[in-house]
Parts: C-alpha cells; sequence; structure tokens
DNA sequence: AAACTAGTCAACCGCTAGTCA
DNA sequence: GTGACTAGCGGTTGACTAGTT
C-alpha cells in the first residue's frame, strides 16, 4: 500500500481553522468546477491547503445540504438504533442522517449520547444494561450514579417497566399473530425489504454469517460489507418500512460485528429506556409467561434464533408505526392488493386479529 | 477579575480501499 | 502485477467557550 503523501510533507501549508475568505475561495471554486481533484484543488483554487483539508472543510461544513443546529430526538434515536446497527462506524450512520455528517454524529455521540446512555445504565458500545453482570467496574461511578434514586423514583420505574412489559408483551403477541400467519411464506426478499439495510440476505459473499432455522428454507445472511457500498444501491419498496427497520431491527446484524462475525456482547438495545433495553432480562418473563400459547411463538420465530425473535418483538413494541406498516406490507404481499384495511386500524386483540385473518 | 476546569466540535492524522495507467 | 494517486474512514487533538472557584 502506497502511503498519501502527507500534508505536512508540503511546506507552506496552512493548518488550523479556515477563515471566511478561505472558505469563500474554496466555495467559489467548487460552485465553478464542482467537487472532486481535490489534490490539485488547492493551487487553483488560490488556497494555501492541502486537498484533504479542502475536501474536509466542504464535506463537514460548506456543503449547501448541510443540516445545522441541534439534533432532534428523532435524530438522537436513529443515532442509537443505528450505532446499535453498525457500531462506530460513523459514515454508516451518517447516511441514515440525511444532512449530517459523519463527523457531526460522531462529535455528538461522544458528547452528548454516550454519556447519557452510561448515565441511564446502558453500556454504549454493546447496547446492554450496564447491570448484566459483564461489564467491570469501569462504570463503577456512574452505576453508584443511577442507583441513587428516590424511591419514587423507583416506584415510578416498577410502574413503567409493568407497563413496558405489558405493551411488548402485546405488542409481541400480535406481530407475531400476523407473522404466523404469513411467516413460513416470507422469502428472502421480503425478509431484505424488512430489514432494508442493503442488499440480497443470502448470498455467496465469502465472509457471511448465516443464520438458518429447521422450519423454513429462510437463510439470513449478514453481509459484512453491506454497509460500505451495497445499502446505497438497495432501494426498498416501503420508505417507511426500511427507515423502521433500520431503526428497529437489528436482530438480523446487531449480532454481527464489522467483520460479520457473530459477536456475543452485542444486543438489539437501541432505546433510552434501560428497562426495556435488558431483553435477556425480559426474554426471561416472557418465557415464563404460561398463557402464551404456541402460536404466539411461532410467526418471525420460525426463521430467527431466540434471542432475535426476541430483540424483533421488542423492537417492534418502540415503534408502532413500523408494525402498521409491517402488516399492511405482509397483507400486501399475501393478496398483491394495496388498498387493503390494515389489522392495525382493529383492537390489538387475538379475537380482532383472529377475525381479521379468518 | 483572574485562574482553572470541563465540555464541545472543527480540523487533523494515519490509515485503508479503490481506481487507473 | 505494480505504483501513483484519490477518496474516505475512524480516532485523536487542540482551540475555543462557558461555567465554576
Amino acid at each position: 500500500m502506497v502511503r498519501t503523501p502527507c500534508c505536512k510533507a508540503e511546506l507552506g501549508l496552512k493548518k488550523g481553522a479556515w477563515t471566511p475568505e478561505e472558505d469563500q475561495k474554496l466555495l467559489s471554486y467548487l460552485n465553478r468546477h464542482g467537487e472532486g481533484g481535490w489534490r490539485t484543488l488547492p493551487e487553483k483554487a488560490g488556497l494555501k491547503r492541502c486537498g484533504k483539508s479542502c475536501r474536509l472543510r466542504w464535506a463537514n461544513y460548506l456543503r449547501p445540504d448541510i443540516k445545522r443546529g441541534e439534533f432532534t430526538e428523532d435524530e438522537e434515536r436513529s443515532i442509537i438504533s443505528l450505532h446499535a446497527l453498525h457500531g462506530n462506524k460513523w459514515s454508516a450512520i451518517a447516511r441514515g442522517l440525511p444532512g449530517r455528517t459523519d463527523n457531526e454524529i460522531k462529535n455528538y455521540w461522544n458528547t452528548h449520547i454516550k454519556k447519557r446512555l452510561i448515565k441511564e445504565g446502558i453500556d454504549p458500545v454493546t447496547h446492554k444494561s450496564l447491570n448484566s453482570g459483564t461489564e467491570k467496574s469501569e462504570n463503577h461511578l456512574e452505576k453508584q450514579k443511577v442507583t441513587q434514586t428516590t424511591s419514587d423514583d423507583v416506584l415510578d420505574n416498577e410502574k413503567a417497566k409493568k407497563n413496558n412489559k405489558n405493551l411488548r408483551l402485546s405488542s409481541a403477541r400480535f406481530l407475531n399473530r400476523v407473522a404466523s400467519r404469513f411467516g413460513k411464506r416470507i422469502n428472502q426478499s421480503v425478509l431484505s425489504e424488512i430489514i432494508g439495510s442493503g442488499g440480497p440476505l443470502a448470498t455467496n459473499h465469502t465472509t457471511t454469517t448465516t443464520t438458518t432455522t429447521t422450519t423454513t428454507t429462510t437463510s439470513v445472511s449478514v453481509d459484512s460489507e453491506q454497509d460500505k457500498s451495497a445499502s446505497s444501491s438497495f432501494t426498498p419498496t416501503s420508505n417507511l418500512l426500511s427507515q423502521a427497520a433500520v431503526a428497529t431491527t437489528p436482530a438480523f446484524s446487531s449480532n454481527f460485528d464489522v467483520d460479520g462475525n457473530v459477536n456475543p456482547t452485542s444486543s438489539s438495545s437501541t432505546f433510552s429506556d434501560s428497562s426495556v433495553n435488558n431483553h435477556l432480562m425480559y426474554c426471561d418473563n416472557f418465557a415464563g409467561n404460561n398463557n402464551i400459547d404456541d402460536e404466539d411463538t411461532i410467526g418471525f420465530s420460525t426463521f430467527l434464533k431466540d434471542e432475535d425473535f426476541m430483540i424483533l418483538e421488542e423492537s417492534c413494541v418502540e415503534n408502532t408505526a413500523f408494525m402498521k406498516e409491517l402488516t399492511s406490507f405482509l397483507h400486501e404481499d399475501e393478496n398483491d392488493v394495496v388498498e387493503v384495511t390494515p389489522v392495525y386500524e382493529r383492537q390489538d386483540t387475538f379475537a380482532e386479529i383472529d377475525k381479521y385473518f379468518s
């Protein structure tokens, strides 16, 4: 590999903060000639900067489509979700937030989100609860802070947990009822649509990791390179679904590291409520619920591993839009009819859902 | 008012991947 | 196949600012 000549090797080049005059020169040159040719650009534009510096200035600051100002809550949620999905792949995360640069997102993560997650008892790396026991004492002080809550707080948290649990269970049942009707028919392309993160799910890529099931032929493969190139060319038919899927279904990819290897420490949890984030805790509760009939546990679970199944249902609770879209999407897929009464307009009860599908 | 501290973020550095001759 | 080059990425640095002592 050939090293690029470093800027410092070229004498007389300026470093540090850009002046308005420099910005103006760069802007006017790029307006006239467009992007590219960064190496020769500085000389042509009359700038005493290296090309790399010019490109960065343009990419991170001068580009007209850059969104400025505070991150919205939606953007923040997206960042957390995408970080759970991609890890520190800031450019991949940035692709999910139009107008935001990877640098900006990286900074925002390090200065805001990371700290907040720690404060809430969530490991910003694994997105797992810090109370899971696998993390050591490096976050001890932060943990102490978190646990120093009033009894009222504890009660409120317990209530919230209970509500969350019920909501999760109900919505999970709902989703799986839906999925159970269609799950076995879902082929890879449909699954690909749901995931929406790029490209065919099963390929002959040399570094794929495959999740197989015993009851269907569905093979979920995660292409380690998908976020580098394929995602940009993949166009889901359903924008909402694809966006929601990216934000809510890390099940298919967060268990894999950037090289496509199974990542035992990764978790799906992408939401701010730490009680929601501990999906292992929820798995136990779910498994211990005798009121769940078999039908509730099939559906997506027929081709997802148990942990992925849990990840999926947990995520869906947090994004009813995803569930709505999924329902109508699956229904469209079933009938090839676009105009259907979506099941989500019905009550979220077994009776109503059964009536709907009967 | 001055000194100090912590937080923020633009810019830089070192590196890899891809392209082309 | 090799070298030169560009583009892009993620981690780090350091200047700046706001808050505190």
